[in-house]
Parts: C-alpha cells; structure tokens; sequence
DNA sequence: TTTTAAGTTGTAATCATTACAAAAATAGTG
DNA sequence: CACTATTTTTGTAATGATTACAACTTAAAA
C-alpha cells in the first residue's frame, strides 16, 4: 500500500506529522468519525492538537480529494477516505450507519449533460434488520 | 391534485391551517427551501408564526413521510416533498444546487439483505457549466 | 361549561463550525 | 549559521442552526 506521506504528496499537500497522523486514524477508522472523535483520539499521541487544526486539517484533504465529507441524518459531519467509495444506509430508528460495499449502480448517462462529475453519495435510509426484529417482538 | 388537508390526513397528521401553509410553500417553492427561507415567507401570513413552530412542523412532515431533509454540503437542512423523489447536484464551485429530474437508476437488489429501505438519496457533486465556463476563460 | 389534549409560541441553552490573529515550526536564502 | 518568509498549528471568541422547555392558546371531548 502507498505510504501517507507519498499519498499526501501525490495530492498536493505537504505531509506534515499531524496531517499523516490523521490520514492514519481516516485509513483505521471502520465507523465515519466526526471532527470530536478524531481529535479525541489523537490527542493523547499529539498534546498539542487543537480542534481547529482538524478542521483545517480535513478542509484540506476534502479539497484536494483525499477524504470526503459524509453527509448524514445528522447534525455533524462524518468523514472518510475518497479513495474507498461506498454508498452509505442509516436506519432512521437507531440511527446506525452501515456501509453498503456492494455499490448501487448509479446510471448517470444523460442525466447531467455539461456538468463534471466528481462525486457521487448514495445515502439509503429505512429500517435495519436488528430494529424489525425488535418491533415485530414488541408489537409496537 | 389532491387537497393539501387530505394529503395531511392520509399521513395521520391533523391538518391545521400552519400546516397547510408549510405544505403549500412546500409544494410551490422551486429550490429547496430552509426552515429561515419557509419562515421569512409565511411569517407576513402568519404574523403569530414562530420558528419553533416551522421546526416543528418539519420534523412532523419528515417523520410522517410527507416532506424530506436533503442534506446537502451545507450546514443546514433543507426540504423537499416527499412525493417528488429526484436526485440533487451542487456544484463544489458555486454551491448551487440543480435537481436532477432524470433519476439516475439505482440498482439495489441484493445490496441491502435484510433492511427495509424507506428512501435513497442520491447527491452528485461536481462543477456546473458555467463554473467550468468561468473557469475556462479566466485561465485560473 | 369544564376538562383534557393538541398545537403554537418565545426564550434560553446547546453544539458544530468558522473567523481570526498570534505562536510555532519549517523552508529558503545569503 | 543567521535571517527572513512561508506554512502549519494553536486558542479564543463569534456565528448560527437546532433543540429544550415551559407557558400560552386553540380545538376537541365529556
């Protein structure tokens, strides 16, 4: 796998500590980690992080297409990697949010003559299987 | 069309005249309207109106399945009918945001076992014809 | 009418995000 | 190395959408 500093640097940014440490926690993270877990999570390894440098930091990456800003039902922003595109369900009961890894096909032919595309998001919503259960037993 | 009361009716919601009127700018308005833009609108109709109470209501709407968060790259929500399904694009440029009247086709079969899907959003993201015109002859 | 529930309102709090300017680190140059 | 310019990081204060909540009003039920 490239290494971070040569991804970094392959999209123009230039691979400080702090950015390749975030980049790792993006390449780790299984959920969609908010601006507060990311900072939580590195701040014991960075003393010195500040908030506002993740901000900074994931601007950034969106911009130059290294990460994306997933938008959910929420009242907060979600990121992942661009590289790994997935569409995304969130269960409007329990609110979980479960990657789709077989990616809907999305036929765009004609859809938007003279646009360029950059990015498609897919967010299905409905209910997940663990929550029918739970009001097929509670006969809510 | 059907009656904006028996709409509301069918959805198990009482249709009392604010709601009426929300659902009416929802069905008139062209873009998509956020909970300031539906306020400023119906506040000289409704000069009692509160914003809570646009609040309120949009999150009744959304529940009962009569109106649509769209979550856009914004930091706020907008909304939709949800009887009108289409897709969105908002150019990272401009930040317009264009409805995209021939939904793309999404394939879901066999992606989802399981869950019960209620809605899919679809938001593309891209630079709009006149963005890359712009772009174009600036030379930036 | 009297009582109860549903709908609406206004104010205050919450919380993610942004603005901004200073401090620290890094790179470039003589 | 010393000096300067640029980039990166930081902390604090503001912004602004959303929510909490309790009071008030209207409508329905008894």
């Amino acid at each position: 796998m490239m290494q971070n500093d040569a991804v970094l640097k392959s999209h123009g940014i230039k691979p400080s500590l702090t950015r390749m440490m975030i980049l790792d926690y993006l390449k780790a993270a299984k959920k969609h980690p908010n601006v507060d877990e990311i900072y939580q999570a590195l701040q014991p390894k960075i003393p010195t992080l500040s908030k506002t440098t993740v901000y900074n930091t994931l601007h950034l990456f969106t911009e130059k297409n290294v990460a994306r800003a997933v938008m959910l039902k929420d009242q907060e922003n979600r990121y992942d990697l661009a590289s790994h595109p997935h569409a995304h369900f969130q269960c409007v009961k329990c609110n979980e949010v479960f990657d789709v890894f077989r990616l809907p096909d999305v036929q765009l032919d004609g859809v938007l003559p003279g646009a360029q595309v950059q990015d498609v998001s897919v967010l299905i919503s409905g209910v997940c299987e663990a929550c029918q259960a739970k009001e097929g037993t509670r006969h809510e």
